[in-house]
RNA sequence: GGGCCGUUAGCUCAGCUGGCAGAGCACCUGCCUUUUAAGCAGGGAGUCGCUGGUUCGACCCCAGCACGGCCCA
């Protein structure tokens, strides 16, 4: 046993060896599969006393004198293997004492079943397709340690049926949200993710160099300004799947690499986006769960449309009174006298902010569209008619968690520009969430932007809601990590 | 950034008031040709996260560090 190797180690690399002197190559170029395991099991009625070929991992291995019994996992599921040596020869036999739990094996044998009723394929031939030279981790608890499942998630793909079902359920999120928007003639495009200014969220961006460029560039924190000069070019309703990144703290739902679905669609506005949302998360919820209620921290949640729409100043009258809504002076004083941390000169716009975010959002439980925000933190939506202090925008809400974020599009470019030049200053006064101007974003609606809707939804959330996942990095296979020691 | 908790065999976990490092699974040897958390008998396996301190003696107490979890900001 060389030095740090553990036995276990040891001894399944000693069985690789022996394999190969015994003439038996355990990394083979071919294999043969006639059948997945799942297909054996419920075609038993066609395939019994019929030859199959499977192949998959080794499991469970059951030792039975001149005979053994092993299950086979694959893609589709289990299948058992009964093994004889007076069917497969001493040889063979020989070689199928060296495979361990682990090994990816096929098998070419009789479909049958045993007394006890299992479907099992009475295998003629084993061959060893890969050798495990690691062991699994324990059978029956699994692997349970957090850090080792997020570093080693190939460890818990295998050893967790939940872990490989809720990254099974993303997948098909993805799948049934593009079938969903291509049903409603959207394309879906690709934008830059390395991008000369960043915008269209506010959020601390990765920085990183272009060398050949020799300039640098920022990693996107949305996809909406690139995703608007597509409307303008004529392409009337887009979306796009993809990485956005915000270098900001992390959380139970805040991943510095995550991923958002965005979607614009020429003339509608924002109502044409709630019924988009409604539509589009029934339909996620039916094909994944059968239904449209939902458990959710012990909750059960009711996704029926239609959602409540709840008015942003409302909601603020709820939470701090009627006098709140006075003066910049008086909110700030009611949101300080609900504990709130407000400092410098009061300012509208990031005040509602504070007050939604720690007395509102969290208790927004049934999914609730909250509508109708400060144009202060809005700079790229569009006024509502009746007050220029507020824009066509809401944020949706599902069990505590925000989901997403839509706009009436904001298409006058001098309104744009000044919105920018506004967001300029702030970034000036070193609010490096501000978002900066991107003249080009603004020469692209001079030539003319359609009334638009636009929705961004974090995705990775919404497979958290729906897999019953309490954390993000459950929804992430790799999610980032410290170096391990 | 703060608080609390965790780190012991490949995995899941015990380890009392400081006194020789434990169990189950896995692994090894033997028996076993319908088992399935196979069974029976026997056996091996450890840098107790790292570094320092206190002590006759530290997995255990103290300090620092690393990584992680949960909660808060």
């Amino acid at each position: 046993m060389e030095k740090g190797e553990s036995a276990l180690v040891a001894e399944m690399r000693g069985n690789l060896t022996r394999m190969r002197e015994s003439g038996v190559e355990p990394f083979p170029r071919r294999s043969e599969r006639t059948h997945r395991a799942r297909e054996v099991v419920e075609a038993y009625d066609d395939l019994e006393g019929k030859d199959v070929a499977v192949a998959g991992r080794l499991m469970s291995v059951r030792g039975h004198g001149k005979a053994g019994f092993a299950d086979l996992v694959d893609g589709s599921g289990k299948i058992q293997l009964y093994v004889r040596r007076d069917e497969i020869g001493e040889e063979a036999f020989a070689v199928w004492k060296l495979v361990d739990v682990g090994d990816i094996v096929g098998v070419r044998g009789e479909v049958m079943k045993t007394k006890t009723g299992e479907v099992s394929v009475k295998a003629k031939s084993v061959t060893v397709l890969a050798k495990a030279l690691r062991p699994l981790p324990e059978k029956w608890h699994g692997l349970k340690d957090k850090e080792l499942r997020y570093r080693h998630r190939s460890l818990d793909l295998i050893a967790n049926e939940e872990a490989k079902a809720t990254f099974l359920a993303r997948s098909a999120m993805l799948r049934i949200a593009r079938e969903f928007l291509w049903e409603r003639d959207f394309v879906e495009v690709e934008t830059p993710i390395l991008q000369p200014n960043y915008g269209g969220a506010f959020a601390r961006p990765f920085t990183t160099h272009h060398h050949s460029l020799g300039m640098d560039l920022y990693l996107r924190i949305a996809d909406e300004l690139y995703l608007k000069r597509l409307i303008v070019g004529g392409l009337e309703r887009v979306f796009e799947i993809g990485k956005d990144f915000r270098n900001e703290g992390m959380d139970r739902t805040h991943s510095p690499e995550f991923t958002q679905l965005e979607l614009y669609q020429a003339y509608t506005d924002y109502h044409g986006m709630m019924e988009i949302t409604e539509s589009l998360v029934v339909r996620l919820a039916r094909e994944l769960t059968g239904g449209t209620e939902i458990e959710w921290e012990d909750r059960t949640i009711d996704l029926s449309p239609p959602w409540r729409r709840l008015k942003v100043m409302d909601a603020v009258v709820e939470a701090l009174g009627d006098s709140a809504l006075e003066s910049d002076e008086a909110l700030a004083a009611a949101a300080r006298a609900k504990g709130i941390d407000v400092d410098g000169p009061p300012r509208f716009g990031p005040i509602v902010e504070k007050v939604l975010d720690e007395l509102v959002e969290p208790r927004l439980f049934e999914p609730t569209f909250l509508i109708d925000y400060p144009k202060a933190i809005s700079p790229l939506a569009k006024e509502t008619p009746d007050d220029p202090a507020i824009v066509e925008r809401f944020e949706f809400f599902i069990g505590g968690l925000e989901l997403g974020n839509s706009f009436t599009e904001l298409n006058d470019p001098d309104e744009q520009r000044v919105r920018f030049e506004l967001q300029q200053a702030e970034r000036e006064r070193g609010d490096a969430e501000a978002q900066g101007m991107d003249e080009d974003f603004v020469a692209a609606l001079e030539h003319g932007m359609p009334p638009t809707g636009g929705l961004g939804i974090g995705l990775d959330r919404l497979v958290m809601l729906l897999t019953g996942s309490r954390n993000i990095r459950d929804v992430i296979l790799f999610p980032p990590m410290r170096p391990d020691h």
